[in-house]
DNA sequence: CCTGAACCGGAACGTTGCTCCACATATTAT
DNA sequence: ATAATATGTGGAGCAACGTTCCGGTTCAGG
């Protein structure tokens, strides 16, 4: 993203000290505040714990779900590099579908609202949509279409749809003990799976 | 509710007149700005839209919950009146919960915004989230049970967990025109439907 | 050391939910 | 008809929040 500049000499002058400094402890606090007051946490929350102002926050993370975004890029990152892995040593490219479902149902269910905020209000959070289909929609694709050619789910579904589907019923698991996304992808899973004929 | 009497006579003293209108104003108001503007539309909004103030519409439906509730009253004593007549007229109980899921659907998918606000934190519109369950929920454990009883579906799965879990796939449709929640649906019927054995 | 660019803090503004109470009005009693 | 009282009404006021903006500060390069 626009805050890196990997070689770090060159033309462009090198990024103050106390920006990145900033950046990290801003990171640190937002990981921190996330966890007990969710992804929607008031800005001067977050401000408040990194001790800095809010123009702080705002100029390095110009919305909300960049914030986001920048927290948890890593997982998402380990969750899409795990796709192709999975595939690679699972016993059928279902299995291996299913697998990677559940780490990223795990990944969604362990962030509070995270689930929420992914399919909030059009307009609020694009960035962090777009982030997670860009990264994890090739993967999903990938593992998809395997699953097709092997003959091991009908074909028909787009991964579009499964991906947002999948992160819609881990939306507030929350706020009621007896709701558990996993059960109801367990039944999407079966609905998907191909009927072996003959 | 407590906004009825039935009767209207007898002890307790008779609503005032201009209390009623009031209430029916509010109602339509209410009615069209969802259309426009969502469930999350401003109580300004709608004060404004309905010519009284503010302390009015508090003091007809205390929570937003409740006004939700009453505009879109009809509609799921409608949807709940279709179950038992579904289960008669339809070919099977299967047949039957999967056009009450359709109905059930449509009504979620034509309000903007319904869904969303249905599963939201658990905290705000609880009151719409019980009268849901309170109204519908007996109505698809009668449904789900004869498609079990019948052999239709695999048993285990619960009304309250597949009714929010319909709820969260229709959240969010108007953002995307790629997303049809419908299509995951059938998915999950048929991944509910019971291989019949031998 | 000097200077300009980058950075910082938080005041300020607009929007919203919700409460509260002086005032207005309908209903009932006289 | 008039007064008494319960009931309903309007909107100012408060708090919380997102977001912008800009005067002052601090770093990096020369």
């Amino acid at each position: 993203m626009s805050t890196e500049n990997p070689t770090g000499k060159a033309s462009v002058r090198t990024k103050r000290a106390d920006a990145v400094r900033n950046q990290q402890t801003l990171l640190a606090a937002a990981a921190e505040v996330f966890v007990t007051s969710g992804v929607d946490a008031p800005i001067r929350q977050i401000a408040a714990k990194a001790g800095v102002g809010m123009g702080t926050i705002y100029r390095h993370f110009p919305t909300r779900a960049d914030l986001v975004t920048a927290v948890y890029r890593h997982q998402i990152e380990a969750c899409a590099d795990a796709g192709p892995r999975l595939l690679a040593e699972a016993d059928s490219p279902f299995d291996a579908l299913r697998r990677w479902i559940d780490l990223f149902v795990d990944f969604l269910v362990t962030k509070h609202g995270l689930a929420d905020a992914l399919q909030s209000d059009s307009s609020r959070f694009t960035a962090l949509h777009t982030y997670f289909l860009d990264r994890l929609g090739p993967v999903c694709t990938e593992l998809l279409t395997a699953a097709v050619d092997s003959g091991d789910i009908r074909p028909g579904t787009q991964p579009y749809e499964l991906m947002r589907g999948i992160g819609n019923l881990c939306i507030g698991r929350d706020s009621d003990p007896r709701y558990d996304p996993r059960r109801l992808i367990e039944l999407l899973l079966l609905g998907l799976r191909q009927p072996r004929q003959t």
